[in-house]
DNA sequence: GATAGGATTCACT
DNA sequence: GTGAATCCTATCA
């Protein structure tokens, strides 16, 4: 089911993250600043719901995860460990709680500023945005972000529609990194090669 | 007011 | 493969 519009993919998102995460697979992050442009095709995602005792929607609603209660579609952006950002695009009703983790984007335009936004030091490309931290140094999203309307076309931060991956190239696996039902099936990446230790 | 913990990454052994 | 770095937020006294 291709997403062909920027209001289909709204109306994706809506329906929730566990349906939205797959799709979201190819969608393009598009940021732009006075630097230049800068896209990257999301290639893993993690999806988060309300009932999932590892999502910061679970149980409280506070100002930190106040943005995870928004709309479908604006961003949800927070500090982890203190020194690195991730970024969600939000999804569901608006008060759901919902949102789809981004944990790896392959760059497609800027990669010169991405390399300058993480002083690369010549390492593999593919190593380049293989984390939810490194995606958000690599694109440059920061707090500011948050709460951002990715489907707004006026947005720096905003999010396409791109080629959809093929549900038999999507590979559905146990979560990375929490400590709280991580062996829940929801992380999501395509071409189904992707691994990380 | 103080403390514990976290959806991670990088350098080093 | 293992451990350190680092800071914001929630929770408790």
């Amino acid at each position: 089911m291709p997403i062909a519009s920027v209001e289909s993919l709204r109306s994706v998102l809506r329906r929730g993250a566990v349906h939205a995460a797959p799709r979201l697979l190819g969608c393009v992050l598009v940021h732009r600043t006075a630097d230049g442009v800068r896209a990257a095709r999301i290639v893993e995602v993690e999806a988060y719901t309300q009932d999932d005792p590892a999502s910061h929607s679970f149980g409280r609603r506070t100002a930190r995860n106040e943005a995870m209660f928004g709309r479908a579609g604006i961003a949800y952006v927070y500090v982890s460990y203190g020194m690195h950002r991730c970024m969600n695009v939000v999804t569901g009703a608006e008060g759901a709680g919902e949102a789809v983790l981004v944990r790896a984007v392959e760059p497609l335009e800027g990669i010169d500023l991405m390399i300058a936004a993480r002083a690369w030091q010549g390492r593999p490309l593919r190593d380049l945005a293989n984390g939810p931290g490194k995606v958000c140094a690599a694109m440059g999203i920061g707090m500011e972000h948050n709460a951002a309307d990715l489907l707004d076309e006026q947005s720096p931060l905003s999010l396409r529609p791109g080629d959809p991956v093929e549900s038999a190239r999507v590979a559905v696996t146990p979560r990375i990194g929490i400590t709280k039902a991580a062996d829940w099936p929801r992380r999501f990446v395509a071409g189904g090669v992707e691994r990380r230790a």
